[in-house]
DNA sequence: CAGTGGTCTAGACCACAAG
DNA sequence: TTGTGGTCTAGACCACTGG
């Protein structure tokens, strides 16, 4: 047994992993409560809060009022993803970014798309399709729609120099999302752009936003074969 | 101007993220220091630091200590996946769970296998390959690695029964990981045991788990063509 | 050097839910 | 009803880092 007091919430949280770990404190368990924890580890009740509030947030522990805390039988890892600007994506590659938009025009949008973003009068829609280059090669096929009654503004855009990309994160914020990550097959539209074969097993990115319940934008990104997402976990 | 006093932190987040988006702070604006801020509020101090602190977690605003707190210019979205145990991310969506040990051998893994456990000798691992099935119907083909010098009890369980996955969970937690996401065409062998063509588009997850920089356990989990992960952000 | 965020403390009250 | 976590407060000291 460790001696000596534990006087900061990391510390806190590090022992409190450890006896996890070494299943003092096994799945399922009830350990014991902040108050007690705070007494004998010599700190303030709210340091274990912040500790034993962190390892909840990731998962290992379950909380609730009145109930305690229990150690999580089955710990759901979180893995939280970066969805960066895509040109600041492949510049932190270290490879040039380049950008091409290939076409642009309002029209209906099929009944697929109205139901990703959740809309239903028949209103036109601006629809996009943009290349974005690293080194002069193709890396991601952007099939975006945009609902212009939600952000009039990007009309006097000129969109074939920034991408609707970064001009919707710094112009149209977002209360909420969604995001959806899928392998499909390339068809042939994608398979010219993207200088791959039709058929090959395309990494794709699906993702809506709203603002307020008002639908802003739902764009499918589609990456060249070969294409990584990684993270830590 | 809203008056009154914002009393607890999820108020003076809420208040804070109003600011960004009505473009009273614009992106790359330094906005007032804490103490200003808690007495703007009428809070305490520790109240406005932890909305901040919350916002700058979800990428919003970059704080610095000295340099003081910046709304972010592009705000990088995270978006946080649980990565559940398989066989409740299959009876979670009212489906019946499968589970099959295809085989189990002991043999010394390919180099990039090796590669991505960053092992260094040529010791022995044991090899699983197994099938998940929902409702009946494959659902997902798991091809794991597992460095039994870092969890030499796995030798003594019955993977027919149990499935390495929870057994893993269970009884070798982890300190750190890497996930990474791709989209892979169907090799023969996948396509026959997933019940599709080969050459069809499956969306692979790898994951690899190290206790102390100690490797555990390098998977493969390719799922059946049309698979969706989703999320919200 | 000095201003900022990061954190701790001791005490208090509240919200929730299990018994 | 009552024990638990959730949070707030006022004050304090510390760690980092920009000027």
């Amino acid at each position: 047994m460790t001696e000596g007091t534990l006087n900061n919430w990391q510390a806190v949280q590090a022992e409190v992993l450890q006896r996890i770990r070494r299943r003092i404190w096994k799945p399922g368990d009830l350990i014991p409560n902040e108050a007690d924890l705070a007494q004998e580890f010599g700190c303030a009740r709210a340091t274990v809060n912040r500790a034993l509030r962190a390892l909840a947030g990731s998962g290992l522990l379950d909380r609730r009022r009145r109930a305690g805390t229990r150690v999580a039988i089955y710990p759901v890892r979180k893995a939280t993803l970066d969805i960066p600007v895509i040109r600041h994506e492949i510049e932190g590659k270290g490879q040039r970014y380049g950008y091409s938009l290939l076409s642009q025009l309002r029209k209906i949008p099929p009944s697929p798309v109205y139901a990703r973003m959740k809309l239903s009068n028949k209103a036109k829609l601006m629809h996009l399709k943009a290349l974005h280059l690293a080194d002069g090669k193709p890396y991601l096929f952007e099939d975006r729609w945009i609902n212009i009654a939600a952000v009039r503004a990007v009309t006097k855009v000129d969109l074939s120099q920034q991408s609707a990309n970064e001009w919707l994160v710094e112009n149209a914020p977002f209360t909420s999302g969604d995001i959806a990550f899928t392998a499909e097959a390339a068809d042939v539209e994608t398979a010219e752009i993207l200088h791959c074969s039709e058929g090959e097993a395309i990494f794709v990115i699906e993702r809506s936003t709203w603002s307020n319940s008002m639908a802003i934008t739902f764009v499918r990104l589609l990456f060249v074969p070969g294409y990584r997402m990684q993270t830590e976990i």
